[in-house]
DNA sequence: TTGTATGCGTTATCAA
DNA sequence: TTGATAACGCATACAA
């Protein structure tokens, strides 16, 4: 290994002064004369100084980099485009304080905890974004026993335990769906849910039941894994009901633009005897015929304010959890009025 | 901030023995009796040492990290998936040895070499990946005057200029995309290709000329930024030439789609006066309607691959460039013969 | 205003 | 087999 990288030492000793006052004027900090740093600078640009990322976090304990632990399946990975969005938003915005993002992936709940646990034990991240928290996730509790570590939960605040976090406006967003719907004279309306233990799941079953009650509507709903494959057999279980419902909600875009397949398959004609809503906006539900009328969540700007949050835990001020700002919905062909 | 660590004189301090002794137990080393080993590994386990990451790296000036800069805007992140898919790979194939990817952005392609000088300065990543290499690229300069660090480019050899590459096999791939149109009959035959500053832009217009000469086609080829517009623009062009095209290749997923649109309003009909085909297989590929013919690259595959090339290259292996596997054609029902 | 000295937590060298 | 001790590069308290 070739080691042509210059130190604080090396400047120090060809502007003839001594370490500390390189480290001062480098720094910006008071304790040298202005022709000495004027010197400094001078000689530690010509000689292209950079700091020691290593040395700099062992000195000061922060490592300029937060934690981001990837556990999807690749299938769902190469699919849909939230955690890219996510991503793009957190960079971008991390990008501004020259912090990085660190990601590792695990195939299972248990490594992912054996991530987080040693990135708190070994201070390799000056924080962590936690995704997909489950009821009872055991990631709550772990980072309640450590909180040195700013983390930053991406779910409802009635699971956080206590913790920061940017929860999603599930109650408005279903309001709104379900106002749509009953709007445009649906009575019976289906809805095709991720898993069970995650979190916002269950957020969205419990706002789901209450809109649907209030207006006196019928409300049936399935539990899937996100996949097209369940996206395609929940449509087909949904329109063979004696009393088939005329409006289905998918929790993703993938499995309602699965779903358009479906109806056209067994004859159902989209909107006009069945309404195809999409709780996930992209650029599937643009593209696809009809295209699938979504609530957009604007992830990249979730992404953004995710980072600025953390950013300001790690500088220690005390930051509230808070609701993300409200989702839009976005009108397409896929969703109208019953007709014939 | 609080100081739970366990550092390893606190390990050294409650077994009994010096640190010198703790470290070399800790590591598997000789130069520790058998007692003492076992001594210090009960102790240390008990109070949860873990080695801090930042002194690890200044004492061996390894970080266990590879650097990915992301330099897509956030539009185009948040459509195509192949960055997606190759960090989920890398990701994969990093967690068996315990290194991280760590992720920065970059806004321009000035700012994304400021981020690479930085690393290699720094020292703050192990091995950095590049993607998206363009003819005369910068980067390729840098990474030869710094040979110290370990690089791997996702291009063609031509373009790395000595350094170790990643390549796909565009030749190849041009061939089988070439002899399926002439094998269904087609004569005129266009493509729809990414900015021409990209180094596989390069490659592949340079094959599709080839191909398509040695089989005495008709060829024609617009360069255009990937978008579903730009798609749809190019498409209309093509179809408005008094000999308009009866295949028309694009260069990735998104554009292919948009296309489909633009045929539908033109009212020329997919496949059968107009095979559609993207170089860029997707689910999007596969919820179209028509479903759209589409090369498939394995893009995760590909990540999987690069973090292994980038693995043996900081273990100090000579690696060589190599090509990837060739692609391979998903047929489906956006092409076919010309018929009517 | 300066330079010296020490700590950060490891690993590695060298006497004992 | 052990236990001091230096080195990694930076920041900083303290003495000159």
């Amino acid at each position: 290994m070739l080691k042509s990288k210059v130190t604080i030492s090396d400047v120090a000793k060809a502007a003839g002064v001594s370490s500390s006052a390189v480290s001062y004027a480098l720094n910006d900090k008071p304790g040298v004369s202005a022709a000495t740093r004027d010197k400094v600078l001078k000689v530690a640009d010509k000689m292209g100084w950079r700091p020691n990322s290593a040395a700099k976090s062992l000195s000061d304990a922060s490592t300029r980099s937060i934690g981001l632990v990837l556990t999807y399946d690749t299938q769902v990975l190469s699919v849909e485009t939230y955690t890219m969005e996510l991503i793009s938003g957190l960079t971008a915005e991390l990008e501004a304080e020259g912090y990085s993002l660190l990601v590792r992936s695990a195939h299972s709940a248990r490594s992912e905890m054996d991530v987080l646990k040693e990135w708190i034990a070994t201070g390799a991240v000056d924080g962590v974004l936690l995704l997909n928290i489950e009821l009872g996730d055991p990631r709550v509790e772990l980072f309640s026993a450590h909180p040195e570590m700013p983390v930053l939960l991406l779910c409802d605040t009635s699971m956080s335990g206590g913790l920061t976090a940017l929860a999603d406006d599930e109650q408005g967003s279903a309001h709104l769906l379900v106002d749509y719907c009953h709007e445009l004279g649906h009575q019976r309306i289906a809805r095709v849910a991720g898993p069970e233990r995650f979190g916002h799941t269950f957020t969205r079953d419990n706002a789901f039941m209450e809109e649907t009650a209030e207006l006196d509507l019928q409300y049936s709903c399935f539990h899937t894994d996100y996949s097209p494959e369940e996206g395609r057999r929940c449509t087909e279980r949904l329109l063979s009901l004696p009393k088939p419902p005329t409006a289905i909600i998918y929790d993703n875009d993938v499995m309602a633009v699965a779903a358009l397949q479906t109806a056209a398959k067994l004859g159902v004609s989209v909107p006009d005897q069945l309404s195809i809503i999409s709780w996930d906006d992209s650029f599937l539900c643009n593209v696809s015929s009809p295209s699938v009328t979504a609530l957009s969540r604007n992830v990249v700007r979730r992404g953004h304010q995710s980072a600025r949050m953390l950013l300001d835990m790690i500088d220690g001020e005390d930051v509230e959890s808070m609701i993300d700002a409200p989702s839009e919905l976005v009108f397409r062909d896929s969703s109208g009025p019953l007709a014939g």
